[in-house]
DNA sequence: ATCACTCAGATCGTGTAGGAAATTTCCTGT
DNA sequence: ACAGGAAATTTCCTACACGATCTGAGTGAT
């Protein structure tokens, strides 16, 4: 391999539309519940509270409802999708229990040199979040997410990742209740499985992740199911 | 090219919206392969192919790229999604691997007696390809998209439902190959499921969809691996 | 003579403005 | 209080203007 073969440097960001700003922003609002679910998402109004015309925010909204984040019916308009019953929620967290643990075993088997530092860093830039407020929860959940898909990216499999992307698991679990005050345990879990994963064993891995996934589905299905007293996890 | 007719591909039999239809149109001509794998879609070639204003095509084609069928380069235009690569189908049988065997598998266990009898009509409905023709390939990959639906719909679970349909993994593979005489093989191994989720034996049902799937994939993979014309690294 | 660069015209994507059809809301009459 | 209907709002599509990109020929340099 002496000479340089013309490989493909990567497509250089060339995003200077307006349809994606308005993606974006759309997007935002409905991330940070700016919009109630299930509320109706007006196009003219959208158009006139972003300054542009209804074209780029109809075109935004047509994305956003391949990716299930808003829905449309015809003539009415668009709605955001509704609130998780908890029966999807109990199926979102089966599915995550379905590929997650599978994609951290193969985390600890394949991944790379490049990969685990990628994992490493991420583990050290993350602080434990001190207070309660909105901000750290947001942040908590935005790390979550990077966690969840660098070891899918790290299993080698893009199609596990891109199926844990487009569930919008923390978009969900945000709106349902957003902070429990449990960010420490989510992060002493996640050190468990970067332990597990550096050091390529990919059974602790595979447990760690099944372990933290059904803590965190039954913490949080809880207060969704009734206020049955029973045993909680310590 | 002298017989290039610009003029109406079809009447679209109007529903509700024009969107939809125009939306319905392009992806049934993805589908059947009327556009090349990554060729350019224009949107005002497409527009006046179908008779309408560039509005409607351009909302249909944001949808169809958050849906993965085509891809948009800013200011440039949309694209069919390429082919797949060898890996990408690997990575593709992998995940399908993953999650349908344990949908067989639950579909064993749990599904009622109005699932059992929308599968046993879907098998009964289906006759075995006589000839070798495009539109006999088409017709078992339609019921071949339909069973493993309706296996993953038995399942319970709408997320793994979602996640098999997002894969679009019957358009790659109609794309890479279509036709490659297995129907009698394919429409055998759907009846062995079949038979195991009916009797409610999920060890059976889990075996015999793997086996389906290493199968499928072996018999796909191969020519494939050897269009390069030897050991290609890279 | 071959190659690289430049500069027109053509083509296509992107956003704006306006009008037709449908739905929702509110008001009126019984 | 309930049914019927009209106004207002909104969706949906068309038509047009602007800007960027692509194609090809022409010019100059090596």
């Amino acid at each position: 391999m002496s000479t340089a073969a013309p490989r493909a440097i990567g497509p250089l960001p060339r995003r200077q539309m307006l349809a994606d700003d308005v993606h974006e922003a759309i997007k935002a609002l409905i991330m940070d519940n700016a919009i109630e679910p299930g509320a109706r998402v007006s196009i003219d109004g959208l158009a006139r509270q972003l300054g542009v015309s209804p074209t780029p925010v109809r075109e935004a909204l047509a994305r956003l409802e391949s990716a299930e984040l808003v829905v449309k019916e015809p003539l009415r308009g668009y709605r955001t999708t509704p609130l998780l019953t908890r029966e999807q929620l109990d199926d979102l967290y089966q599915f995550r229990l379905l590929i997650e643990p599978w994609a951290a075993r193969r985390a600890a088997e394949h991944s790379d040199a490049e990969g685990r530092a990628r994992l490493d860093a991420e583990m050290r830039s993350c602080a434990t979040p001190a207070d309660d407020t909105y901000d750290s929860y947001k942040a908590l959940a935005a790390h979550d997410t990077r966690f969840h898909v660098l070891v899918a990216e790290l299993a080698g499999s893009a199609q596990v990742r891109r199926a844990f992307e487009r569930t919008h698991c923390h978009l969900h679990i945000f709106r349902l209740h957003y902070d429990r005050g449990l960010g420490e345990q989510t992060i002493a879990e996640h050190r468990r499985i970067t332990r597990a994963v550096l050091d390529g064993d990919p059974g602790a891995a595979e447990a760690a992740m099944r372990e933290h996934l059904e803590a965190a589905c039954y913490e949080r299905l809880r207060p969704v199911s009734e206020e049955a007293g029973g045993p909680t996890r310590g």
